[in-house]
DNA sequence: CTATAGGCCGACT
DNA sequence: TAGTCGGCCTATA
């Protein structure tokens, strides 16, 4: 893993994330994984968490493996606000397994 | 169901 | 060089 944040993970994360359909979510472990690097979800996490704000990249359909929001305060407001007006419902602030990409 | 424990790994001090 | 800290995960109790 090189220290370059335009590393080569970086982009095919960018890209799986982009990948994600409306209306489902996935998870940083999934991601790492699908990306080829397993044991980088934090990894992941932090590339969401540096994003431009005028990024399109659909950040918000990521979510912690057990469904929760990783977000806290007025960031997971806006996230939550974005899954809802794609017509997720979280159950108890948690988004259940049904929503999860890919299945 | 919640609670710990341990692992993981890049970035930043 | 060595800690510390994350938009984390899994296993176990």
């Amino acid at each position: 893993m090189r220290t370059d944040s335009e590393s080569e993970f970086a982009l095919v994360v960018y890209q799986i994330v982009s990948s994600i359909p409306s209306g489902k979510v996935s998870g940083y472990g999934d991601i790492a994984k699908l990306a080829g690097h397993p044991k980088h979800s934090r990894f992941v996490g932090r590339l969401l968490a540096n994003l431009p704000k005028d990024s399109q990249l659909p950040w918000w359909r990521v979510v912690k493996s057990n469904g929760d929001i990783a977000l806290s305060g007025e960031g997971r407001q806006r996230q939550l606000q974005k899954l809802q007006h794609e017509g997720i419902t979280p159950l108890n602030n948690r988004i259940p397994r049904r929503f999860f990409w890919p299945d």
